[in-house]
Formats: C-alpha cells, sequence, structure tokens
DNA sequence: CTGTTAGCGCGTTCAG
DNA sequence: CTGAACGCGCTAACAG
C-alpha cells in the first residue's frame, strides 16, 4: 500500500498522506522488519567476515574498519572466528551463506579452497584479506609480504647481523609462507645460512615454543613473522635471560601498541591494517552494487619502522 | 511439502522418501534459506552485539568469547561499535532490532537507557555487560569494580605511598563510575588526599592527556582505571623520563598479554573478561529458551596481580 | 498519485 | 504418513 512507498521513500506519495503515514508510524513505533524486505528483494544488506581470530589485534583492527566502512552504507556485519580451521571455516561460511549474507570477507585458512570456490559459484561477493586461496577468481587485498621480510632481514645483515633466524606461523597460511620467502630471499642475497623455526599453531604458546628451538640455534638475531610470533620471541628471551639486542636482536612482522613500551622499543615491519580494511571494504562494496571487473588483486605496501631492538645506533 | 519435513527434522516422513530428499537437496546443493524459515518461525537465531570498540582488546575477548558460546548453539552475532556514543548506539539498537535479532548483548555507554528500555519494552531479550542501565530491568552482568580498584588503591597505600592520583575514562561509564568510586573509598580509609583526572574520552590519547595531568601534580603513585589508560600512563611516564617505580608507581585494572612484557612487569587488577562473556552468553541463551525469571545481576570477581611496578620487594 | 494483488522461501496447518 | 493451501511482513507490478 502507501504506507510502503512513504516508509522506503521510493514510488509516489502526496505530501498531506506522508505526513499521516509518518505519524502512524512514530505512534505505533513501527520498526520495519528488514529480513522480510531481504527476503523479496533478495538482498539482505548484511555481510560475513570470517578472521582467525578477533582476540589478535591485526584481526581486530580489520574488524573494526570493516564494520565502520559498510555500516556507513547501511550493511551490517556477521562476525566470526575461523581459528585457522579449514573445517570449521567451511561450516562458517555455510552458516553465512545461509543467512543471505550479500558478500563475504575472508581470511582463508589454510586449504579453505573447496567451500569458497562453492560460495563464489553460488554467486556471493567474495572478497580474500590477509591471504589468497590460489586460483580462486575473488577480489583479494593483502600486505608486501615477501618484500617487508626482505627488507627486515637486510636490516639485520646491514647491521652485522650473520645467524638470523626465523620464527613463523605454520606455513600453511599464504602470509606466512610468503614471510618466509622474504626471509630465504634475503639470507641468501647476504650469503647467510637460513635457520627456520615453524610453530605448531596461530597463537602465543605456539610462538613461544618455537621461540625456544630458536633460541637454541644461539642466533644473533630474531626475525618473527607475525604478532603472535613476536610475542612469543619476548617471552622466551626473557625466560633464556637474554638481553636485546646485545645477546639477540629481535625484528618484528607487525606494528603494536606495546612494541614501543618495550624496552627498547621494537623495530618492525608494519602492516597498513586499517587500510587493508578499508580497501576490502570498498572492493566488495563495489561488487555490491554491481561492478562484474575481472577479480582485482590489491597489494599495499609495508614499511619498516626503525627502532632499537637490532642493534641500532641511537 | 514433505521435503520440507526431512529437512527440518520434524514432523512424519518415510525412510524411503526421507532419502530422496536428501540425496535431492546434496545433489542440487540445496542451502535451506535461514532467513525465509526466520520470517515463519519469528526467530533468527542471531544475536547483536555492541561494544564499545572491538579493538580494545577488553571487548575483542568479550566478542570471541560470546561468539564461541552462541555458535556453538545455533546463533549467529552481528557485531557492532558504539564508540561509547548514545546517539550512535541508538541507531546501532535500532538497526539490529530491525534486523529481527533474538537478542541483543550491550555494553551501554553512558545515557543510553532509552532505547535499551525501549528495546525490552518490545519484548527482545537483552543481557548488559560491563556496565548498567539504572533501574532497566534487564540482566547484567560486570565486574566488582570499586572492590578491585579499591584493592588497588590499598595496595599502594600499604606500600608506603602518600599521594596516589586516580586516572580514570569519563566517569559517565559506570564502571569507571565504579571504579572511581572505590579508589575515594580506599583513599579515604587511609587518610588520603584524592587527586582525580578524567580523561575526555574512551581512548588511549586522552588517557595520556589526563596522565600528563596526573603527572604534574607529583604523585608518587598512579592507579589507572582501564587498560586504555594505563597504556596512557605509561606514555605520559616515559615522557617525562620518570622511573617505574622509584619516581612514580603504577597499578593498572584489566590485565592484558604486554604487562609482562615491559620493564617492570605491572601490577594490576585482573578481570575475568572470558567468564564476563561466557555468563553473558549463558543469561541470554536461558532468555531465548524462555526463561522468564526476574533479571539477574551477576557480579564476578576481580583479582590483584602483584608484580613489580609498585615498589614490591622481589 | 493510490489501492489491490501476487509472491519472496519457508513452516505450519488441515485434508487426504 | 503425504500433498495442498495459507501466511509470516514486505515490495513490485499492475490497475484505477
Amino acid at each position: 500500500m502507501t504506507a510502503s512507498r512513504v516508509l522506503s521513500g521510493a514510488g509516489y506519495s502526496s505530501g498531506e498522506a506522508r505526513e499521516a503515514v509518518r505519524r502512524a508510524a512514530d505512534e505505533l513505533g513501527y520498526r520495519p522488519n528488514t529480513i522480510a524486505r531481504a527476503l523479496v528483494q533478495g538482498a539482505t544488506r548484511t555481510v560475513g567476515l570470517v578472521v582467525g581470530d578477533v582476540e589478535n589485534p591485526f584481526f581486530a583492527t580489520l574488524a573494526r574498519v570493516i564494520a565502520d566502512a559498510l555500516e556507513e552504507r547501511g550493511y551490517t556485519l556477521l562476525l566470526t572466528n575461523s581459528d585457522e580451521d579449514p573445517t570449521r571455516e567451511g561450516r562458517l561460511v555455510d552458516a553465512l551463506l545461509g543467512r543471505q549474507v550479500d558478500g563475504l570477507i575472508v581470511a582463508p585458512s589454510a586449504g579453505a579452497g573447496r567451500h569458497l570456490a562453492a560460495a563464489v559459484a553460488g554467486g556471493v561477493a567474495l572478497v580474500q584479506v590477509d591471504r589468497a586461496v590460489r586460483g580462486l577468481a575473488a577480489d583479494v587485498v593483502l600486505v608486501d609480504n615477501a618484500h617487508g621480510a626482505e627488507v627486515a632481514v637486510s636490516h639485520l645483515a646491514a647491521l652485522g647481523h650473520q645467524r638470523i633466524a626465523c620464527v613463523t606461523d605454520p606455513v600453511g597460511l599464504g602470509s606466512s609462507r610468503e614471510r618466509v620467502a622474504g626471509y630465504r630471499t634475503a639470507i641468501a642475497a647476504h650469503g647467510l645460512e637460513p635457520f627456520i623455526f615453524e610453530a605448531a599453531g596461530v597463537t602465543q604458546h605456539a610462538g613461544l615454543a618455537a621461540s625456544r628451538h630458536a633460541l637454541a640455534a644461539r642466533p644473533t638475531a630474531l626475525f618473527t613473522a607475525s604478532n603472535l610470533m613476536t610475542l612469543g620471541a619476548m617471552r622466551a628471551i626473557r625466560e633464556a635471560a637474554l638481553a636485546i639486542p646485545a645477546d639477540v636482536a629481535l625484528i618484528g612482522f607487525d606494528d603494536l601498541d606495546w612494541t614501543t613500551l618495550v624496552d627498547p622499543p621494537l623495530t618492525v615491519v608494519a602492516q597498513p591494517v586499517a587500510e587493508v580494511g578499508r580497501v576490502a571494504a570498498e572492493l566488495l562494496l563495489e561488487r555490491l552494487t554491481g561492478d562484474t571487473k575481472p577479480p582485482r588483486r590489491v597489494r599495499l605496501r609495508t614499511s619498516l619502522v626503525v627502532r632499537h631492538s637490532c642493534g641500532e645506533r641511537p
């Protein structure tokens, strides 16, 4: 009826009728049922987000930025955590699809290709963040992992470090794999020997264990490939009563609040996290408004933030 | 038709028909439309969560725990950030209600009573976390803020501190107000003079500014009423080139990963964040399954974690 | 400009 | 046990 036209703002309505409807709606405390509207329009204005774990500050920032960008355009965010488990991720994607999300932003876990491929085949807009499934025809926004790692390790080499170990999350994750590749490139370029320690999981605890092994190899410097690994390394170093950078230098990937609070402040490779989120949201929004151009792959630049944990001159 | 009965598991169906339907559904890649089902059943199995900001680790953990507990029961989480702005929070709650969430978990910002009252009047299950709107007939789970603050300040006093300043988030937030009250109680009990510095906002930056003012009063100890304030205080102290605890002692509310990484490790009042989330989810789930008992108010215990930032003997 | 009608995809009747 | 019809709240299309 007319009421619908008034409230949804579309179609014709006389000023008089508009007034009447508005007033009535107000008094009855009428609130449109978004879900019924979605059923007929075939669009829920809802987007599903699948991250590894919101407790990881990297993902928390991502979630925050994406939520803001979407909210601005009337979309709402369905948040889920995969714990980097592909089975769990599959279930989550299914649940999200069943809820008729218009789009999906996913940080794909290792080996999560099947469900995502099915999703895009089913015509859902999909944007991958932080990592990409090989061969999947979907937008993706990531950072320059290999280059960032390479710069970090070269920084250590330039400071005279010869035994540089790498502590990384499981390399099943594309981002980790790329960072390790960058590490290898730099190590080879400087004619050094690689020492790679892969954590058993994406947790601070696994990072601690891997870092203990790394320290047992008596490196003069550690490159940690994620903020969780950096946290683990800090604990291992403290546990071994080693001094940074005198006994062992440390350079991490990803910059967090606390990196400037510790002594010495940490030299790190900073990621443009907020921009990753912003771009991902933008790409998705474009797809949602009918853009059908071929999938785009955006790679954002990391930057080396030199502080004092590698033996730099003050 | 029969298919519906088979797939939804209810009603009668012959084993033979069941088989046929299952197979057909599989081959067609049929995925039930949760939204259509919701329209007829009047339940979306979706819960809205309104926190101040997921980037705050306190809320990130809360979101994580709540998401897990709900997911286990087939619910999905709609995540939003209020930035502690009641106007914004009102819009978010409206949007969430329009999306027909079955329930709401909210950390109410200062003066957010109206929309929440309307929501419960409208029959939505609501659980408040971390803070409560006065006089709102809804469940709430919070921590023992006043007592935690009191213990913290008494700890400082027992160590001989006489000039103890308090740096707090805006006291419009119930949690902050309670912590300041606890500070006052302890200060009075020890016959000391209160010095209270209220930040202009719930951000690290506002905490830094308030901490600068606090330090200008030459206190021998600082009590910071939230993790953001602690972060700000750490920066202000470093900026003033003061040593902890020799020049100024520090005790914070809320324990985070990095508090043991700084030197000295921070003495803090730890909150049972995960349990807050778990209990909130449980309460909501109970309401969702028809519990109509009068609103419950759960208060969880905080604990003093003694480390070395207050001049404690090692 | 406005009233009426159909139907989005389901679950729930109520007959068979 | 199964098929058919109805309706959840809304918008789209079509008459008036």
